[in-house]
DNA sequence: AATACAACCGGGGTAAAGTCCGCTTATGCT
DNA sequence: AGCATAAGCGGACTTTACCCCGGTTGTATT
């Protein structure tokens, strides 16, 4: 006899407890996160307020900096909605430039927006794909520069330097200071800037 | 009277007894790093086989990244002297696009070589300018950009957006493996892609 | 419903980064 | 040379990320 279908939607997932667990202490986390900042949170207090133990939570995420992966995933599943099937310019149905300067916008206003936790949840001891939110920007850039045609260029070292030059600015150069006295316009500037970029690239 | 003139030339700079350590200290993180590798070099081990106290080691470097910081600057400083007066292409009299893909080539070199140190030189909790070293590749991609009279782009962000390109590869997404597996191939690559980039970027 | 098993939980234990402050020593002036 | 001062030094102390493993609880099977 076959096994009933409807429970491999979640194939040998985690346990009913366990999954109350990860919501609550994502919960917990963003809670202390509005309160009292990215760099305030450890994970004995994240443990203790959401009374849980200390082991809990370091095997739901795995490190430091996996709570926040978990937290950035979280809040970029809206954002890959959009890209993946919403309206163009985003979504599909624009060409593939258009789509290319509308996703650079629209991450640089998610990646200023979201810069405290991106940055905590870089790793330092481990490359980017931590979260697997990163590869998911390299390929759409690599679809949409695959699909139009760029003469003879390696088309996936032109995906990492141009992932780079969209996230770079945002996790590695700018300082706090710099964005946060004028977050907007430190946006605009980036999202024009890339608009620029790409359009240099990709004319023939 | 006047002060004497010559002791300004270090203005009531580091005590003899500080180079000598700081030296020391320098000396013994880089027997350390090739007998062990980075993540292994921790504060308490460096002091001790330093013979030094960690107070000592931490006022010197200010964090472990530090101490990698100072390591790569030191590194860099040849690498600056022929960027700022070496021969051309790198150095002073190519044409300007000419001398910024000499340089994209250079430092993909660089960063490769030095990968582990400059990984380990991230902070994390601090955006980049930690040690002065970005600072004048930004800089000098800066320059570049301006010698050659590119429209109306906003050369600030363009330069920010270059350097993520040349750097973030190495720095943020490539995993170790990645590299060592075939460094110089991924090193060719890099360059070739820098070159092609910066082409595109800059033809009129 | 009872059972077996795997996954999960808790919280004490370890290692390493970073801080502090009283003591020591180099330096510049007289 | 002797002194005043500021810089440097050391190492104990604190904090925090991360590990471990015995006991517990959810889940699938019969």
């Amino acid at each position: 006899m076959d096994q009933p279908v409807l429970p491999l939607g979640a194939p040998r997932g985690e346990r009913a407890d366990a999954v109350r667990n990860r919501l609550h202490l994502l919960a917990t986390a963003r809670e202390m996160l509005a309160e009292q900042g990215a760099d305030r949170l450890t994970m004995d207090g994240l443990a203790e307020r959401a009374g849980l133990g200390k082991g809990t939570v370091f095997r739901r995420f795995g490190s430091r900096a996996g709570i926040f992966q978990a937290l950035l995933d979280d809040d970029e599943r809206a954002f890959q909605e959009r890209v993946l099937s919403g309206p163009p310019p985003l979504g599909p149905g624009a060409a593939p430039l258009e789509r290319l300067i509308a996703y650079g916008r629209a991450r640089v206003g998610f990646l200023v927006a979201h810069r405290e936790i991106a940055r905590a949840a870089l790793d330092g001891t481990q490359p980017v794909p931590a979260g697997p939110e990163t590869p998911l920007s390299r390929m759409h850039i690599r679809m949409l520069l695959g699909q139009m045609g760029l003469g003879a260029a390696d088309l996936d070292v032109l995906t990492v330097q141009l992932t780079a030059a969209l996230d770079g600015p945002l996790l590695l150069y700018l300082s706090a200071s710099d964005l946060t006295q004028a977050a907007d316009q430190a946006d605009e500037r980036l999202a024009h800037g890339w608009q620029d970029l790409v359009q240099r690239v990709c004319r023939p």
